[in-house]
DNA sequence: CTGGCTATTTATAAAGT
DNA sequence: TACTTTATAAATAGCCA
């Protein structure tokens, strides 16, 4: 499509920008589709140079609220007991960075890396159910 | 690309399949593409139907481990705690469901969801360090 | 399920406004 | 700086192996 480009950064700022944009809207584009017609659930996301986040995730979670019995929870429980801990270790390792300055942009990051976080459950969670279905 | 085809879901198993497949791979090539011509750290991910996921990621992580002063490490702090206390109202949540007989692709989920957890807070480090840079 | 082939439809790099 | 247009390169639906 278009003119052929080489596969490196484009060190043009204004040109690079331009690209970024415009293959974003196509890729998301594309997502929407492929969740769409494949039926699957998708998230895609990009974290620009300028720092800013883009993303897309095809919102088909199930409703939730569904009981059941618990015949592997323990594996799962145990699972999300790793994430847990995971995620404290990497509280640890952030006490050796530095914030820096400014502070809206990394907490937005943050925020956004919550509901990702919260996201990616839910997705497995809602895959969960649908997959005994 | 190709004969025209409605925006809807494809019935045909097979054709289904062969779609999602070609999307795939499309899919991640342009996003290996944007990541590298545009800078831009990427992931994708796809739950197909049969319970499989597919995911790319750009790993262009910076390296861990360096010092600064903690200026805003507080708050920082505050939404990694946040984030923490999801995940445990989550876990609750997760008490509400039924893993089902099968339980290798879920718990393959969930492993994707533990490298995810990792992987968004390093972007979140690595886009922290770079952003002071 | 992969992998080509081909006719079409999209995507898009550049240039124009 | 942001659309619009144009020329070209890619993606891909339908088939076949």
């Amino acid at each position: 499509m278009g003119r052929k480009i080489d596969m490196k950064k484009i060190e043009d700022i204004t040109k690079c920008q331009v690209t970024f944009s415009k293959r974003r809207s196509s890729l998301i584009k594309k997502a929407q589709e492929i969740s769409v017609c494949c039926d699957v659930d998708v998230a895609f996301v990009a974290f620009s140079p300028s720092g800013r986040i883009s993303k897309f995730c095809s919102q088909k979670r199930k409703s939730k609220r569904s009981l059941g019995n618990f015949t592997t929870l323990k594996n799962l429980e145990l699972q999300i007991k790793k994430s847990t801990l995971e995620l404290q270790i990497l509280e640890a390792d952030l006490r050796d960075y530095e914030p820096g300055p400014e502070q809206e942009p990394s907490l937005h990051q943050l925020s956004w890396c919550e509901r990702n976080i919260e996201q990616s459950l839910q997705r497995v969670m809602a895959r969960k159910v649908s997959s005994k279905t």
